[in-house]
DNA sequence: CATAACGTGTACCATATACTACACAGTATG
DNA sequence: CATACTGTGTAGTATATGGTACACGTTATG
């Protein structure tokens, strides 16, 4: 990562993990790591912030794992999901001025659009 | 570029450089390259589609000569500004609902969507 | 007609990103 | 008490990204 990461990722996942093992043994540093596809010496780096990198397809895979939200695990990587950015490049200009409209626009307001959006009231 | 890039990018500036060139004949390759930073072999390549990276800064830089829009020319290099990308990040779960719900929206109805916020008229 | 400017070819290069392979010591379990 | 499973350390890797340096032949220009 180019840009600032402070490491919450790692925290968050490792701690989301050891509460999931609690009451349930299966969700163990290995196992996570085998069914999300990486070696164990891997996501304990990450767990730990030795390590940041982690690509989209196994971030998703651990957001299932673990019962998160993918566009959050991914944005505390640093990440956007691609089907996210493809939508933006399909209408650059109209995208980014609404995004930068947006910006400092209180959740409420912002999840009011999305509720327009939605129910088509137009 | 992992993902698909159609290079439209490399043609697209080629094309508006050429166009600026008939008018000033400051806008050869060699001196553009020179204004934006980078060797002009390297612009060479990028417009003939030889080769496809370049950075957000240089693109943003190649924007301003060309007096195009930087989101644009980023999109076509299939990338997304930073800035909106830090937005985006900020409130992931937010943002990612809201642009998903807009894919399909026709650009006028986004347009509406952004002028509501723009005028604040709620 | 010398020389300045042009676009391009070849050969490299540094850093970032996203991992693997394997060994090892400690802890739990049958 | 053997062995299975745990987390972690070390070392190395492939590919992507974003370039540089410089020479070369061609085209304009004073």
């Amino acid at each position: 990562m180019v840009h600032v990461m402070n490491d919450s990722f790692g925290q968050f996942i490792h701690d989301k993990r050891l509460q999931l093992l609690e009451t349930d043994k299966s969700f163990s540093l290995r196992q996570v790591a085998q069914r999300i596809g990486i070696q164990p010496s891997y996501l304990s780096k990450i767990e730990r912030g030795e390590q940041t990198h982690l690509s989209e397809q196994k971030i998703v895979a651990l957001a299932k794992e673990l019962d998160e939200d993918p566009d959050v695990l991914l944005a505390l990587n640093g990440k956007i999901s691609e089907d996210i950015r493809a939508i933006i490049r399909q209408r650059p200009q109209l995208f980014a001025q609404l995004i930068r409209e947006l910006k400092n626009m209180p959740d409420h307001a912002v999840l009011r659009l999305v509720r327009e959006v939605r129910d088509g009231d137009w």
